[in-house]
DNA sequence: ATTGTAGAGGAATGATCGTTCCACTACAAT
DNA sequence: ATTGTAGTGGAACGATCATTCCTCTACAAT
């Protein structure tokens, strides 16, 4: 997975998953089929291993604003430590370099989006008591979605870490604005 | 330079460059050198025939929030004109793709990331009659940025324009709520 | 009409691509 | 000890990659 994660699917040859995996050939084309069913069964696995234990606790029932902002500094925490630049969000990257060519791949990442706005949606109605089907919390949380997408291609390209955690905190900051405007209109 | 701004770089051959471009194998390696020398002149076109006429009204002395609304609201018409799923924007797609890779390149992207982040920060400087490198605008800047590049990132996968106007008039109206916050504490 | 030159496009370079096949090894089950 | 099985890694497939070289055409300048 790190191997498509880090370089992309394009720029990733099979004999750099044989060397990097130390699976031989014959196992990959056994157990998947072929390049772009092993690199499927890699967007599941990021979606099972990486993103779904980093969102949970903004799916949780009582995810909130907290929750979103641990999310995104958990994200930039882990960037650190695993040292600039980054490899960004796999699905984002997907995205970029396979989305409008491969709709087998378009549709996997499309719902890890809608994945995200869902979660997003839900942390936001808790923290208004609306439900999350409010037509301004689900713009919001979709805008949300696209923005962290943005900023975790942004850390694919920087050599500066207070810049991710600027960024991370004006998101955080302009969404709980938001949100007490919400909240006084609601009023 | 379509070729590379919808396909991307590795996806792209000498061939698909001959065929499309109509140029011949041997004025493309007489002129440029080689694809990558022949990909780094495309960026630059990118910057001045796409980049600069686009973004012209923010850069421009008396830009505003007005400007960077209209900036995206022109962009998101160009988008449905051309027809969904986008193309994306050629220097953030190149930074999902190449930014860690290729130092050369990650240069001319990140010179763009400045660009776009300068222009916003005068934009929204005149907003409130402040210099551009007031510490909230320039990170409100910055943030804006990334925000406008995720979006087109997304557009790349999306066949729903109103989704994507939802999110570009969200960000516009985070904006304008984070500069009457500003406004106010400044008063 | 002759010359100079810029570009088109075919041929061929070695390298690498994804993929298939298969001989061989390692090891668990019986 | 024998059998069954899962996985390794080498050989080779045709296709395509970026690149170089070169012949031929088209056209402007003289």
């Amino acid at each position: 997975m790190h191997q498509f994660w880090v370089h992309g699917y394009e720029a990733t040859s099979m004999a750099d998953l044989v060397s990097t995996t130390g699976v031989g050939r014959g196992a990959i084309y056994s157990d998947f089929g072929g390049k772009k069913e092993l690199f499927l069964a890699c967007l599941s696995h990021f979606r099972d291993a990486a993103v779904t234990p980093a969102f949970a606790g903004v799916e949780a029932e009582d995810g909130d604003l907290a929750a979103i902002a641990a999310y995104l500094k958990d994200g930039v925490a882990q960037i650190q430590e695993l040292g600039l630049p980054a490899r960004g969000c796999l699905m984002g990257n997907t995205l970029t370099e396979l989305g409008p060519h491969d709709d087998e791949i378009l549709k996997v990442v499309r719902a890890h989006y809608g994945r995200l706005t869902r979660g997003f949606a839900c942390a936001l109605g808790n923290e208004i008591d609306q439900t999350p089907s409010n037509g301004q919390i689900r713009d919001l949380a979709g805008f949300l979605a696209v923005s962290v997408q943005g900023l975790w291609a942004y850390a694919r390209g920087t050599d500066n870490i207070q810049s991710l955690n600027n960024k991370a905190a004006t998101l955080i900051d302009l969404v709980e604005l938001k949100l007490t405007s919400i909240r006084a209109q609601v009023r």
